[in-house]
DNA sequence: CCAGTTAGCGCAATCGATTGCAATAACCGG
DNA sequence: CCGGTTATTGCAATCGATTGCGCTAACTGG
């Protein structure tokens, strides 16, 4: 089909050798500079593509880098993806994307796949936090982790700045009056569940506020299972005047159950996201969330990853943190005096 | 590092050929069943993983599919691409996905990047119509288009039967007494678009209404877009008591447009959109439309790839409609008498 | 002017799997 | 018992690029 190296070689009467190391931008040196120029225009002219499975046959590098998410579905994962897709295909490398629904047995098994397609290393942003798989992969592979960081072994990461982003949202509460205020948490098994409801009870802390019988956890990121928790959280306590949720389906099931409960958002009930997913701005009411830079982490995660398949020197462990920030939308509202 | 055929025959003390032959299905029958029992399991011990760059190399297939895609972040594309990475994977295959912001230059950059990865065919969910690198190739490739299909070539395509859908939203409108129905329509350059829009003024004709004037046209998918043609269409006209968007995003921009106009929906003016996007039940209103299968969408094309991958049979081309269904929530309601 | 570099390039092996062809042995019917 | 299948396996080439090694010629400095 398309041209090769010996098809190049022939053509110009050297050795395909010869042409490889002219094409080949770290070994070019080794050959006559007018030779280079020649290859390079002939390679051109007969629209030359090096196959990436001989090279790679020869090599062992794919120049594929195996992108492990739980559901692409959820709008949290796309700008991150597009993030690590953009900066990986400008380095030459593609990116191998796969799903596990946060199962960990499907886990297993696409990084089996992944790894069969003998990819040169992994993002994963699974966010279960004992992962017996962790410790092993990192011995065998490059490994970056996103939005998530790893409790046991010391990896390289991209995050956002949970503490951070959890502290912009409870003082922005606190800033408009509200002292009685409740945490939807993330399940406690996964990274950024446990993080945020640790900032959460230390911001609280350091405001002096208390958070006993005030944080209630989901065990999965779904509207429903938060409204079904925030049903109970909200009625058990009924002096609870704002809601942090642990991301943004979090606040969506917060709100659904405050409506159920006839407690209107802003004006009853003051409820923040996290992760300005798309759309945020026109549900009802507009969601005053924590924006994390999803396109950031990403591309971030992608430079980090290339950075451990480039350079042979073994870089100090990364663990990188993006600073969120406040949205300021309708779902939060000064505290009204009963 | 893993084991290759030749260990597995070494240790068996026979040739790599007969290893080779035994692991593979259709090579199986010409080896002693003995044999490949044997040869099964002595693979199955020392976790034999085939290598794809040196099979790929061989036989020149890399088991891999280009999926090209206008832009993950649309909450459109990531149940299709979830659909089409299901059936891929089931088949041992791998979506190489890509993003092209509808930007045709882009587009032709990652087609030729994707084929300089020797992908085997390609699913391809770029909108516009007129498409020069279409013809040229599917010459080359196999090829199926998602979302969309082509007017100039016959290709095999996967899409929603827009003209069901629209006549679906159209009926329902028509049904709640709404006569002076207007239509947000799509970029005239994209497959959808353009369907849609015949779609609607033949319904419309159907029932012998006009169209004239009522009919506007943007020239993106965003909300903001939308926003503006609608803001001068209703403004226009202020007979118009239901629109028809051409898709979720433009029915949101509509509703936009309708409440910087002081009217309300559903009380002043009914909305319909189109897809279903993630989250449309929570927008305010809740947004009433026509659901298209997207997981469906996804895993019937890449169902029609793979069976032009391994049938040699020359197959007729197929061009699959998938049937839309209305789902009826706030954004509609019953003409009020002025 | 000569020994010693160095630049430039060719040779050939190699990565791991596949496959047409050949070779051997077992087996069949007559 | 023999020519001819048939079943099973081995041999070796091949896919396309990479790279250690070695060869040749030019070049350098003393």
């Amino acid at each position: 089909m398309s041209a090769t190296l010996k098809d190049i070689a022939k053509k110009l009467g050297i050795h395909p050798a010869t042409v490889s190391r002219a094409l080949n931008p770290r070994t070019s040196h080794l050959v006559n500079a007018a030779t280079v120029t020649k290859v390079r225009k002939a390679a051109a002219a007969m629209d030359y593509v090096p196959n990436p499975m001989a090279s790679g046959l020869r090599t062992s590098r794919s120049h594929t880098i195996g992108v492990v998410i739980p559901d692409l579905t959820n709008p949290l994962f796309p700008g991150m993806v597009r993030g690590i897709q953009d900066t990986l295909s400008r380095a030459g490398y593609t990116p191998l994307l796969v799903n596990t629904d946060n199962d960990p047995d499907e886990e297993a098994h696409v990084v089996a796949s992944l790894s069969a397609r003998r990819v040169d290393g992994f993002i994963l942003a699974t966010a279960r936090r004992d992962h017996p798989l962790l410790a092993d992969l990192s011995e065998r592979y490059p490994i970056v982790l996103i939005n998530r960081v790893s409790d046991s072994v010391q990896l390289p990461s991209v995050a956002a700045d949970e503490q951070h982003g959890i502290r912009l949202a409870v003082e922005h509460l606190y800033g408009l009056g509200h002292r009685t205020i409740a945490h939807v948490a993330g399940p406690p098994w996964s990274s950024t569940g446990h993080e945020r409801a640790q900032a959460f009870a230390r911001t609280m802390r350091d405001h002096g506020l208390s958070t006993a019988k005030h944080v209630a956890a989901v065990d999965g990121w779904s509207i429903d299972s938060a409204r079904d928790v925030a049903l109970r959280l909200l009625s058990s306590d009924p002096s609870i005047t704002a809601v942090v949720g642990a991301n943004d389906q979090l606040a969506l099931g917060t709100i659904a159950a405050a409506r159920a409960l006839k407690r209107r958002c802003p004006r009853d009930i003051s409820i923040v996201g996290y992760n300005d997913m798309p759309f945020m701005d026109i549900v009802d009411p507009p969601l005053t969330t924590v924006r994390v830079p999803q396109n950031e982490i990403g591309s971030e995660a992608a430079r980090l990853i290339l950075s451990q398949l480039v350079e042979d020197v073994v870089t100090p462990v990364k663990q990188v943190r993006l600073t969120p920030e406040l949205v300021i939308r309708g779902s939060t509202a000064p505290l009204r005096a009963r």
